[in-house]
DNA sequence: TTGTAGGCGTTATCAT
DNA sequence: ATGATAACGCCTACAA
């Protein structure tokens, strides 16, 4: 079985009596081609079946229409979504999406950074691993003047483009949330504080209790490696047998929050009276678990879809008008059950 | 800020004076230049910063080691880790990956199969869409011998290459164990009949009632649309109307299951006492529902890898021994408290 | 408005 | 073991 042969420009050139550059100038609608002509040559494109190559056109251009993706992990609520806005957009707009996983090592970003260097991406969007601490791989990028957008765990450079939640404000009124349901030892279940999310998370429910007059218990803060579930449940055992154990938990992922909810529970601890909780995110569980959890709602497929934009828009400008762009999207304060203490 | 030239094979090739091919050659190990050689070039190469051209050489081989995904929506949890898996092996082989989301919809499934295509990727992984009738559309794949491995929602198709669960089993397997902790009355949540997935878990329900001697009630058998929570939740209510309501229910996914769950909690109906519930895939919700729920593992991560080495292997085959191979893989029971009726 | 010609970087074929 | 050359399909100065 024989593979047919493709049908190029060139056949199309042959049967039309039109040159090449002609038919190639049709099929990209350019404007020094008359509509008739240009209506005429994709009629016939298409009933000769051509299909564009467009490897070949990339090759020429050495530019591939695709947008390149570098991620932690695929099999998770949030990045899903994010990658799901990423590639509705940018299909629309007839680009390919390449995906990467770190796995949160950042050996594999650097391999996977060069790999898509070689694949020619137009554009990259990166949500740093949990271990990524400089930018030296993505260099290369920047020095081939390829847009790269930073989407949620991003670096701590200005002069960059990211899209952003803003973790601090959120962070903030979380606290602020059970302070006002009348909580006054509130834990935090923090996550590695060289990760932006995370800092501007912590940074949010200690400025709240300051400004609250509250006094910050360090033994009420819980450094987390990566926010798990068995992480959780040990962070809230050890919190439960304190002396002076929480009245509330502000965790900066709903997994653990969760977790802290389910382990409470079997402890006997009602939830919210002698315990309120809020998490981050709001992956499906969090309105599964009992009772449902109060949490931060995350635009995750517009963070996404305004990624994909952006790339879009530089690959479109000619010109080199490169002030690196900065949007914050606004969160939403989830209130469910886990941590209504009145009414 | 111009961006730096690039190097290729030819500026190696001037540097130390020898022909383009034979620095393509020893880049790519052929045999017929010597160690030594091959070491210089490619150790000179790094010094260079010399990097490959992909598209150069997708150009001239007419293929991009590229694997091109089809599937419905990536955020969800089946979807994400069917993929995860999928990358995780291309990558290892050198291969990006492409996905593209038909959002259920068999006209989206045609333009990204269209795409892909033009995109000239060395193989295709195919979930169908909820409504795709007719494989029209990947016809130009398999007459270019670029192999297609339909993975989970496959087609009934004989001759084609498919990685797939043994939902008969599994549904038989399911219903029969509702059938062990005494339940007589068992009632199904159904998806779309036209999709395999979703027929033979139906088949292995209805024949495990059989074999058991149990009546099919069809009052007790629901299809539904997209086993959508709120579907869910409608079902069950129909249910527990009735004037003789099921004492258990085999839903064809966990998010129906789990909606069941919680709504006849609502209602003050003991789970699993009065109802028992068992649903399909393990998602993150099953475990986290109250009583927890019992489901059908589904290997996702392990579907997307063999896959993908499918694909990778007919890569590697000059020769066409085409036979299509059908990979069944085992499921699991995983028995939790939302069906376990004594002990 | 259309045509000509050269080249994007690589690899395969044929020669040496 | 290595080299010369043509081709992959497209795009874009430049020319007409």
């Amino acid at each position: 079985m024989k593979a047919k042969k493709e049908i190029t420009i060139y056949d199309i050139a042959k049967k039309l009596k039109y040159s090449p550059s002609t038919i190639s100038r049709a099929l990209n609608d350019h404007e020094s081609i008359s509509k008739n002509t240009t209506l005429l040559i994709k009629k016939v494109a298409k009933e000769m079946g051509y299909r564009p190559n467009s490897l070949a056109a990339s090759l020429r251009n050495n530019k591939s229409k695709t947008i390149g993706i570098m991620i932690s992990r695929i099999n998770r609520p949030f990045v899903s979504s994010l990658i799901s806005g990423i590639e509705e957009t940018a299909r629309k707009a007839g680009y390919n999406v390449i995906i990467s996983q770190s796995n949160d090592k950042y050996e594999n970003e650097v391999i996977n950074a060069e790999t898509l260097y070689n694949s020619r991406i137009s554009g990259l969007i990166v949500s740093l691993s949990m271990e990524t601490r400089k930018l030296e791989h993505l260099r290369r990028f920047m020095d081939q003047g390829i847009p790269i957008v930073f989407v949620d765990r991003v670096p701590d450079e200005l002069d960059i483009h990211k899209v952003i939640i803003d973790n601090y404000t959120a962070g903030y009124k979380a606290t602020q949330h059970l302070i006002e349901q009348g909580c006054s030892r509130i834990a935090h279940f923090a996550g590695a504080q060289h990760r932006n999310v995370y800092r501007e998370r912590k940074k949010g429910y200690l400025d709240a209790l300051k400004d609250h007059h509250l006094p910050v218990d360090n033994d009420l803060i819980v450094s987390f490696k990566s926010l798990s579930f068995g992480e959780g449940e040990k962070a809230t055992r050890n919190l439960l047998d304190l002396p002076q154990p929480p009245d509330a938990i502000f965790s900066a992922n709903d997994t653990a929050a969760v977790s802290a909810i389910m382990y409470a529970k079997k402890r006997g601890i009602k939830i919210p009276e002698e315990l309120a909780v809020i998490g981050f995110n709001d992956d499906p569980i969090a309105s599964i678990v009992e009772p449902a959890l109060s949490t931060v709602i995350h635009p995750a497929i517009k963070m996404g879809q305004i990624s994909a934009q952006r790339i879009l828009q530089h690959a479109a400008e000619e010109d080199e008008n490169n002030s690196p762009e900065v949007t914050v999207l606004p969160t939403e304060l989830l209130i469910r059950d886990s941590s209504k203490k009145k009414a």
